[in-house]
DNA sequence: AGCCAGGCTAAAT
DNA sequence: ATTTAGCATGGC
């Protein structure tokens, strides 16, 4: 049998930085609480003085899920020594202590960030959520109201595109519904990724359509683990640029070099700093 | 109105 | 080997 409720304790987890820093789409607060669906888990979380509070729609008999997702036995002080010791990285992290990496599934994941291209945080939530609505699974949050689950690569599949354009996709609906078909007709295997290293899981990541090198390394850090992967979008390359190299232009491929190799064995770590330090900062002017 | 958004692809230098 | 349009859609 069951609880409905948990305390994970755990010290130096900014929660709200954390679901709310482009990680996850589904996450949203509520009063004290952020609410969300790990996979048909519909859960609240609270952030305490020592830990988290987990509270459940419905019975749960292992949290192990839980404590998956969140990362909670990540040692982050460990992993911020690893960072380089320099002026951008100390800000980045001053600005946002406790932030953490999520480990979120594949497909999700995946599917999410085929999405996100050229699109506002926002508006990745946007079509996401209206996603959920025409192809998840409905069910009933803490409070009674209706949620979905993210939709499976099987009903995205046995979608057509004008379906999924209708979601406000736009050029981005060939892309999820080839990536859907492939998982779902067993082409492509989500699973088989972790056996990769590195760079051979990047590549293979990118043999689907939609998915290049930044797609590629936002899956394998936020679902897969890999930690040296470092996404570079528009404002990691502003970040770069303007904290690293403010005397000249850098070419892109000279940003991703010294990315590659200045931040350290936990750079996508670093990365997630960055561009919480960056987006904040853009927000306050 | 025009520019930009957690990019990728194919075409053009 | 690098740089550049085109791609839907919406917010400012």
């Amino acid at each position: 049998m069951g609880a409905l409720e948990i305390f994970l304790p755990v010290c130096d987890y900014h929660l709200a930085a954390t679901l709310d820093s482009g990680q996850v789409f589904r996450w949203r607060q509520n009063r004290e609480a952020w609410e969300g669906i790990i996979g048909s888990h519909c859960l609240q979380l609270t952030q305490r003085e020592n830990g988290i509070h987990a509270a459940a729609a419905r019975p749960v008999e292992s949290w192990e899920f839980l404590r998956e997702f969140l990362q909670t036995k990540t040692d982050l002080a460990a992993v911020l020594k690893t960072f380089p010791d320099d002026e951008p990285m100390r800000r980045a992290i001053r600005a946002c202590r406790g932030l953490r990496l999520l480990r979120q599934d594949p497909w999700e994941c995946l599917a999410s960030f085929i999405l996100s291209s050229t699109k506002q945080i926002v508006q990745i939530r946007q079509i996401i959520a209206l996603l959920g609505e025409r192809f998840g699974e409905p069910m009933k949050n803490c409070d009674g109201q209706t949620v979905f689950t993210f939709p499976t690569p099987q009903k995205i599949a046995a979608a057509t595109e004008a379906e999924l354009r209708a979601c406000k996709m736009g050029f981005r609906a060939p892309s999820l519904l080839n990536a859907a078909r492939q998982i779902a007709g067993r082409e492509f295997d989500l699973e088989q990724i972790r056996q990769l290293d590195y760079g051979q899981a990047r590549m293979k990541l990118m043999t689907l359509r939609g998915v290049g090198g930044k797609i590629a390394d936002c899956v394998l850090l936020f679902a897969y683990g890999y930690d040296t992967a470092f996404p570079v979008d528009v404002w990691i390359e502003r970040a770069l640029q303007e904290l690293y190299f403010p005397r000249w232009r850098a070419s892109a491929q000279r940003l991703r070099n010294f990315a590659n190799t200045h931040f350290g064995p936990h750079a996508g770590y670093a990365q997630q700093y960055l561009f919480h330090y960056m987006r904040t900062r853009a927000q306050a002017g």
